[in-house]
Formats: C-alpha cells, sequence, structure tokens
DNA sequence: ATGGTTGCTTAGCAA
C-alpha cells in the first residue's frame, strides 16, 4: 500500500501534474493540501477518470484537503470536530480496511508572536486532542500533510536562519513533538538519516536550485504502520519543469499485514 | 527591514 500527502498549491493550477504524476506513481492514496477550490469547483471528473475517488473538505481561495483513493472511503469526517468554531478546511479523515488517512494542512502561522501563529500553536494542540478523542495507537493510522513544521535542525538548510521563524521555532518545533508523542514516527525517517533532504522550497531567491529548503510534509505513522513500512521518498522531481507547485509529494509504502 | 515568486481574485492577501 503506498501512501503519499501533496500540497499542490491549488488543485486546478496541478490538475495536469496531478494526474501525470498518478498515473506515474499509481499510489492508492494521496493525502492533498491546499486545494484552494469550494468542493463544487473540485475537479472530481478529472480524478476520477485517472481511476480514484476523492473525499474533499474544500475552501474558496485558501485551505482545503482531500483524500483521492483507489478504494472507496469509509468513515469520512471533516474538521477538529471539537466544537471549536472554526472555518478553515484544514483536516479530512478516511478509513481504508483497517488503516485510518488523515489528511492536515497545519497553519503556516505567519510571523512570530501574530495571531496567526497563535492560531497555529492551538491548532496543533486541537489536532492532538482530535488523535486522542478518535484514533486510537494501537491501530494502523498515518497522519500526513503540510505541518509547516520542520522537526529537526537536519531537516533545514540554513537551521540558524531559520530558527527565529513559524516553521522552525523552537515554540512550534515543542507543538509538534507533543502531536508526535500521542504514537508517531516519521516514516520518512524510518528509511533516510542524512540531512538535505526537503520537500518545500520558496519560489523566491532561487531557493530550489540552491536547495535551500525544509522537510515540512510528513508522513507520521502510528506504531502498527511503522512496522510495515518497506520504502519512503521525496518526489523533488516534481518540484522541477514548468509550473510545479512549491512543495514535493511525499511517499510511503507499507507491506501487507 | 526589504525583496524575491506564485495563485486567487481583482489590489491585495497569503504563503
Amino acid at each position: 500500500m503506498k501512501i503519499a500527502t501533496w500540497n499542490v498549491n491549488s488543485i486546478r493550477a496541478r490538475l495536469e501534474r496531478l494526474v501525470a504524476w498518478l498515473k506515474t506513481h499509481q499510489p492508492d492514496v494521496v493525502c492533498l493540501q491546499e486545494l484552494k477550490v469550494a468542493d463544487a469547483e473540485f475537479p472530481l471528473l478529472a480524478v476520477q477518470e485517472a481511476g480514484y475517488h476523492a473525499a474533499v473538505y474544500g475552501q474558496r481561495t485558501y485551505n482545503g484537503v482531500a483524500i483521492l483513493s483507489r478504494a472507496e472511503p469509509a468513515e469520512v469526517e471533516r474538521g477538529l470536530c471539537d466544537g471549536v468554531q472554526d472555518d478553515q478546511a484544514r483536516l479530512i479523515c478516511a478509513r481504508f480496511a483497517d488503516v485510518r488517512v488523515l489528511s492536515a494542512y497545519v497553519p503556516n502561522g505567519g510571523e512570530v508572536g501574530s495571531d496567526k501563529y497563535a492560531y497555529k500553536l492551538e491548532w496543533l494542540r486541537r489536532l492532538r486532542g482530535y488523535l486522542e478523542r478518535r484514533c486510537e495507537p494501537r491501530q494502523p493510522l498515518a497522519l500526513c500533510g503540510d505541518f509547516n513544521v520542520a522537526p529537526e535542525p537536519r531537516d533545514v538548510a540554513d537551521p540558524e536562519a531559520w530558527a527565529d521563524t513559524v516553521l522552525f521555532h523552537p515554540e512550534v518545533r515543542a507543538a509538534l513533538e507533543q502531536v508526535r508523542s500521542w504514537g508517531l514516527r516519521d516514516a520518512f525517517r524510518i528509511h533516510h538519516e542524512e540531512g538535505g533532504l526537503y520537500s518545500w522550497w520558496d519560489y523566491r531567491m532561487l531557493a530550489f536550485p540552491k536547495n535551500r529548503g525544509l522537510r515540512i510534509d510528513h508522513i507520521f505513522v502510528s506504531e502498527p504502520l511503522a512496522e510495515r513500512c518497506v520504502d519512503s521518498s521525496i518526489h523533488r522531481q516534481e518540484r522541477k519543469g514548468k509550473q510545479p507547485s512549491d512543495h514535493a509529494p511525499v511517499l510511503a509504502e507499507f507491506k501487507a499485514a
């Protein structure tokens, strides 16, 4: 079973690339973020023609998440379901046989100390609450998405330069660790120890050609799934060429239980 | 401190 996550930065702008990538790699489940479309505008036909179901939690202009899958999803849930008034579409959950999959778009946070930053920290706290209430670490689970947090110095091209920013501040790293401590392992790090491997590069300042990136897109898995994880990769190739997203897809493969 | 780029939406915001 191949599970992927990709912040596409507008599904309409990326549709051609997305469909081509699905055809090439044939993932079983794909978590998408930053759709930037309302549900009614989601390109469902193109996705279905590529052979995928789609569970969509869309939003006009900003945010929006989805889970594409070859098999039909069960138990689709939209949002954090914690009673908090929040109209930002940032989390969708679905189940495939015994595996629960979540597609998350963690708030960017703007500037450290801003209202958006406070919302980011609170959102990560609420995500931990969601896991505690509705999930079980002894069950197979993959929490995938754009977390807008690089976990460690080796995940950042210039850790000192980024330490005061929303993507790598000690406070957000601690907030991410609080989510992970529920019982999640970083699928990518099961197979890759080295630094210099990133999933996002700023469109500006030639960040990609200079490989000045950060690893902020993750597939976090519960222990039962970690034990089945046989491969993981970042599709850096997708950041190249015509009209790329600023994020590359991240993939993990699991053997049958 | 600012700028650099992209996408959505219509000049400005978010990332």
